[in-house]
DNA sequence: TTGAAAGCGCTAACAG
DNA sequence: CTGTTAGCGCTTTCAA
């Protein structure tokens, strides 16, 4: 019961490998075969259940139709609302997504895209951590389509897809500010990732141009990949420390998610007189009580313009026109709830 | 600047390649392949950056190291947590997960079956739809490791890891009958999969072992794939219609979500006299106010279960010991807040 | 200890 | 219009 392959096709049928390769590629016509012989052959692959063997083909032709996608976590709901989208076009385009979760580690991250090399992706989508830039660049020489996400790559020339987070933090800082917060507190993740940097300094800027000095009394970084409750001691000591904290910016979903359990357990209410802001829309904050106001990264978008990029340099002629680089940066949207 | 190759490799060493390939593969030593030879070949691999190029190495030895996972929709936080857990330790093991997601569509999932095996991947993991049956016996009848999830496939001798959705539903359903409520509303869709299939039978019997009539018009089924509206409003005729309502019970966790929403938009509060139970657990459950209880699912314990068993028949000799199913239900556990 | 060579299944010149 | 054939890069048997 072994998979049938090519040849028996052809023995069947009665006619050499190359006709059915070529009614496979849909070269039938332009080889002028018969009609007689394409649909007995079809028939019998019909018959055969032929599938041809997608290695093989690789093999031969060099590219595998498949994508490999490398994000922070595949189960944050940024990334996953991402890899949905993402899947789903590629695969009206006849791709499939191989996905990898670095958890924001530079060596594992590495150690993806050379096993991704290895197994010959077509392209690469990649939300990156720092240190990797000289692995995409590698890419890059080798003329294969990547597009980064999520956080740029400073000084890189390659596609990327972004939101304005400078824009996206200054609004909901100035948001805060309006509403007459003075003590603004800040909390962020310690990465040194281009995207988190423009959201600190969206909300810094925000404060010097309304003349409110930041204070580092105000300002807290949580080590990535901090546990819950270590997470808890951090923040508790925040608002502990800084009493007169009347707002807090958190800088990812986690983050704020995290702190809504904290003030919850604080039993810190968020009222008129304290507020949060979280970046990433989710269900949660919506349905918190009171909801919570967020900046929205355009989720359906990031992911539409991602593959729309890559299936672009996909279907180009590879050696010929030196392609543009895309640079994408989508805008925020301030919800005020 | 193209990838080197193992001949490269090998003219370079002055060996031949069957020589470099022993060496790739760990049987230098049973080769008794000098220790010059080795360090002289492994030089030279690290100076060309080699790696062996997967395709060909799949084509050649029929393995391609990468599993298949088809799940209903890698956004809902169920599946992206398996996924994310199942990566990690298929990744520590030299695998790769290829995903993709049904929509719950027999045609689609069958598709996706077809496409991961021309592409030869060595096993699959799959949160099956009905109607797909008969492809999931055809690689079973292939000898290829198939785990399925989430629901169970009844009459079918296939590797399960499933929760028992029964005693899950009959105990929340228990504890609103202890909190004395009369009119437990149950929510949920209209896919005819075992797992939901098992949580209404848990329902229903926790009520009629308590002497409670179910009552159709405390029932209702969403159909799946509504939109947030649609959803909306076949709750909001529920709640409108039914005022003795005096408890939910939700099968799934996006119609949880969406519940409380239109809940909330209703301004029906949530306190004693008007519960609400959730099936799987998430932050915004038990960050909503009150508190949600909710129907857990061991999701760390079933990614585990998973992989061990794929990775179990993937290291098992194919040919010879005929392998015993696994079958594992494991408990659910009931959340009170 | 090492090398030569067959072949995994397919595509695509090239030759009729 | 269709067939022959040479690889794609690698593993592995058989020989030396």
């Amino acid at each position: 019961m072994k998979a049938p392959s090519i040849k028996d096709i052809a023995k069947k049928a009665e006619v050499s490998i190359t006709t059915v390769s070529f009614i496979l590629n849909g070269k039938a016509e332009k080889m002028r075969i018969s009609k007689d012989v394409i649909k007995r052959v079809q028939d019998i692959i019909q018959e055969f259940g032929f599938k041809p063997n997608q290695v093989a083909r690789s093999l031969r032709t060099g590219n595998t139709k498949t994508i490999g996608l490398i994000v922070e976590d595949i189960s944050n709901p940024f990334f996953s609302g991402i890899a949905r989208r993402i899947e789903d076009k590629a695969y009206k385009k006849g791709y499939k997504i191989s996905y990898s979760s670095t958890e924001n580690d530079a060596v594992k991250a590495r150690e993806l895209i050379e096993m991704f090399k290895s197994r010959k992706v077509d392209a690469y989508i990649i939300a990156p951590v720092p240190g990797i830039e000289e692995d995409i660049k590698q890419l890059l020489a080798d003329k294969i389509p990547v597009v980064i996400f999520d956080r740029n790559l400073p000084e890189m020339d390659v596609n990327y897809v972004v939101v304005d987070n400078f824009k996206g933090a200054y609004s909901a800082t100035e948001y805060l500010i309006k509403k007459g917060k003075k003590n603004i507190a800040y909390v962020t993740v310690d990465v040194d990732v281009d995207q988190i940097n423009n959201r600190f300094l969206g909300y810094e800027h925000a404060l010097l141009d309304h003349q409110i000095k930041p204070d580092p009394k105000n300002l807290i970084k949580i080590p990535f990949g901090s546990s819950e409750e270590e997470t808890n001691v951090l923040l508790k000591d925040l608002f502990v420390n800084n009493p007169d904290i009347d707002a807090v910016f958190f800088s990812t979903n986690y983050l704020a998610v995290r702190g809504l359990f904290c003030l919850k357990e604080m039993n810190k209410t968020i009222d008129q007189d304290f507020n949060v802001v979280a970046y990433d829309d989710q269900d949660v904050f919506r349905i918190h009580t009171p909801p919570i106001s967020v900046v929205d990264q355009p989720v359906e978008e990031i992911a539409e313009k991602i593959i729309d990029i890559i299936l672009n340099e996909l279907s180009r002629d590879k050696n010929l026109p030196k392609s543009e680089i895309s640079k994408v940066v989508l805008p925020t949207k301030f919800i005020e709830r």
